[in-house]
DNA sequence: AGATCCAACCAATTCGAAATTGGTTGAGAG
DNA sequence: CTCTCAACCAATTTCGAATTGGTTGGATCT
């Protein structure tokens, strides 16, 4: 092998890999065929193939990894969208500030969009959380009232985010467990707060429904902190 | 048999099942063993086992589904927050809706909290869009940009739900990305979107950053209609 | 010597057949 | 008519084998 060929075929590979990537159809995902079919097919040595990869790697042009394989395009970005390993870098008060910033704007939202279907469950759940006999039942209702509104956006994204934060909440208060036997009392703030959210639903009152959502929680922020504080005993 | 028996052996049943609940020590997430085993083991049959089970699962005590098992607590809720679950029953026009309702407020909430540190890194990424070589460059450091904004937020949830809307953003756009090979014009929009965002955030403007990123994000979305190839801000 | 190739190996990931599990049906016994 | 039992169904999990990018050490060729 003359010494020309060698030191052009280092670039050559890579144009040829360049040529190839161009003219390939390529899957849905961006994933081009494995090292060793590939350097077969193009005719090359598989540590050729590897050198030219890494060449492209460095510009950015592609991304590896171990078991998953190549894939044209940006390395997808190591997304903090994971419950488990979230829920161990926050705590109790920032997820109240991340739900005091955005539970109030999808409720705006669902001012605008919600279905007399909606308004008719949020009814309901209403009605159910009036009506639980144990903690543990009115907090199923009052979770599926918080989620209709969500779903009243008639956004999927934006759901998908309610559902996020509900996750979270969650795994962050996981090892507190409601000791109270009781039921709610009868004048417990929550039942006028959604009453008031869910009025200012029913008449299209964006600005309201935001107000009413914030209101709500931060009286539950209030009471939070209330629980905490006589946990003492 | 006789009636007496009949009624009876139901509630027994249920009774029975209640003790063993009661009683038995649980894997941490709250599974039972699987109806064949429990049956056999609480010297029942299946099927009135299963009516037991019904009558618990009725009252909200346990909930099942099918290859999972039977578990204690309250039924999880269907959580949406599966990024390739969710990209595929969404489209790129509900994501933008959802963007313009949430990326407002983090802005918003940025003003309040962003430090020294984040507005040199804002500048920074700022700076480095402007001299962006290719699309892929801009788009590089928009989205750190963007990103940036959440992180002065300073609040894990919130920069997780961050991650998730971009996470969305890429599996959504992800069929028509365009190799344009051409770099950003110096006029374009983003770039004095960009200033009067960093700018309010710097002067502590909270509805101003809102108002910024909304009219940022609009614009976006009007390039997005009318060319319908390129997913960069 | 000094690259380069090659085969084997490694660890992360994916794939797929088989086992498991709650749900359902139909024949037969009481 | 009701209950039991066995078989079957479909959703899910499990676990070993195959796949894939990354690495190493000896063989091969200038």
């Amino acid at each position: 092998m003359l010494a020309v060929d060698e030191v052009g075929s280092n670039r050559s590979v890579v144009t040829q890999l360049r040529a190839y990537l161009a003219q390939a159809t390529l899957p849905e995902d961006g994933r081009l065929p494995p090292e060793r079919d590939l350097s077969a097919a193009l005719g090359v040595t598989r540590t050729e193939l590897r050198k030219a990869l890494g060449t492209l790697e460095a510009e950015g042009q592609i991304w590896r990894h171990v078991g998953k394989g190549t894939f044209m395009g940006n390395r997808p970005v190591d997304t903090l969208s994971d419950i488990a390993a979230l829920s161990k870098r926050t705590n109790p008060a920032e997820l109240m500030r991340a739900r005091l910033i955005i539970e109030p704007e999808i409720a705006r939202a669902a001012a605008l969009t919600a279905t007399p279907m909606h308004l008719a469950e949020l009814r309901m759940c209403q009605a159910r959380t009036r009506e639980a006999a144990t903690w543990r039942q009115y907090e199923t209702w009052d979770t599926r009232l918080h989620r209709t509104v969500a779903e009243a956006t008639q956004n999927t994204p934006l759901l998908g985010l309610f559902d996020m934060l509900n996750a979270l909440r969650r795994a962050v208060t996981w090892g507190r467990l409601r000791s109270n036997p009781v039921k709610p009392e009868p004048d417990h703030h929550s039942f006028t707060e959604h009453e008031t959210i869910i009025t200012a639903i029913e008449n299209r009152d964006m600005n309201g429904a935001a107000a009413a959502m914030r209101t709500h929680l931060q009286s539950v922020e209030r009471n939070l902190l209330a629980r905490q504080l006589s946990e003492t005993d």
